[in-house]
DNA sequence: ACCTGAACACCGTTCAAGT
DNA sequence: ACCTGAACACCGTTCAAGT
């Protein structure tokens, strides 16, 4: 009676990240683990709910450990630097893309992953605007967050492989110039183009955009 | 010798559309695919290469068949309206989402997608900006876009199932007050606001970002 | 309370062999 | 040329039964 547990969250964790960082995290499955920590696959299920559950306590253990503590207080910056954060430390965990859009993600998130999401509500707040436009501006911010990881984390280098790069294998080969001329122009560069890391930049032009919209409207 | 070949694309693609839409897009899988064509799965593989091609097959020619043919000729508007023929398309696709961070899924695009990649980029290079610019401002709409679909495809009402969409439950139930203020003020309400569709709004916010942006680059 | 063997209900893909 | 049976190499999850 009451021999103590040889599963535990703590234990559950460690392993995961071990097969992560050993083998990928592609490796990473229930049954993997279980082999991992020596016991039976249906064990862990008295310990986590299910894989997407394990997955969320490792994103919510990451997050702890990368995000910022504090944040500018100048507004505009608190709201960029919010949102660099949080692709950041998303963009080091090619496997996020696996948990990002699953279902009740928001309201799954630990404190410090709030804290970024605080950070861009309280920024449009303190610009001027209402706090239902804070939650827009971080709907819209999020989706375009959320986006550059899922779809850089499928494209380009397979790290994971040996594979090369294929920097120079040329897209769009066999349009029609005459009805696609600018596709057609750019052809040859886009490869480049497209491998260029343009979050920031652009990350700045949605927020002062966004922000000029919300002002617009409060007095038209 | 040379019978008639008993299975072909078009019949494929048939099939396909036939289970996503008596069955739910989930239960589109090769072995089910066989089974309703009535033929072996590994036939399958001589007439597609895999289920990522038999996707990416699948969503071009229901692009194809969604996307507008012209799109307008102001530059701001033709920006928009590709960006915003894009988002329609995908999200009445909710299978979209499987397929849309496919390795090289741009360079798999038909026509009628890549019409819409050339409006964007002819749209920013019309209104003054290089061809440069046009890219990156078409990659920041398109992950935006992507994202907005990605993350809501996986969220709120399961209309696969009969799940009622549930949005009176409240988020972020357990937060600090003094240490997440905004988000505890707006808590109640938030689920109702994220419901909203605000895609085509945030996105002339960011259009408009963008090209100030850009026409601050080229004039400074 | 904690753990497990064995099963359930599947997947995508390959390949030697058949007609 | 076209098709298939059978296998390969896996998945996540459940549950009755054991200690």
């Amino acid at each position: 009676m009451g021999r103590p547990p040889l599963t535990s969250r703590e234990r559950i964790l460690v392993g995961a990240r071990l097969i992560i960082d050993r083998d990928g995290w592609e490796k990473l499955t229930i049954r993997r683990l279980a082999v991992e920590l020596e016991i039976a696959p249906a064990t862990l299920y008295h310990h986590i709910q299910d894989k997407e559950d394990l997955l969320l306590q490792l994103l919510n253990q990451h997050a702890d450990q990368t995000l910022p503590q504090h944040l500018p207080s100048q507004p505009r910056d608190r709201i960029i630097a919010a949102a660099t954060a949080m692709h950041d430390s998303l963009a080091a965990w090619p496997w996020a893309a696996e948990v990002l859009t699953a279902d009740g993600f928001l309201g799954r998130l630990g404190t410090a992953a709030l804290r970024m999401v605080e950070g861009i509500v309280s920024g449009v707040v303190d610009h001027g605007c209402t706090a239902e436009q804070g939650v827009q501006v971080f709907r819209s911010i999020w989706y375009y967050t959320a986006g550059e990881i899922l779809v850089r984390a499928h494209s380009g280098g397979h790290p994971s492989n040996g594979w090369p790069p294929a920097p120079n294998d040329v897209l769009f080969e066999h349009i029609d110039a005459s009805q696609l001329p600018h596709l057609a122009g750019i052809r040859t560069r886009w490869q480049t183009l497209a491998a260029r890391d343009t979050y920031t930049e652009a990350l700045q032009a949605f927020v002062d955009g966004l922000l000029v919209q919300a002002a617009a409207k409060t007095s038209p």
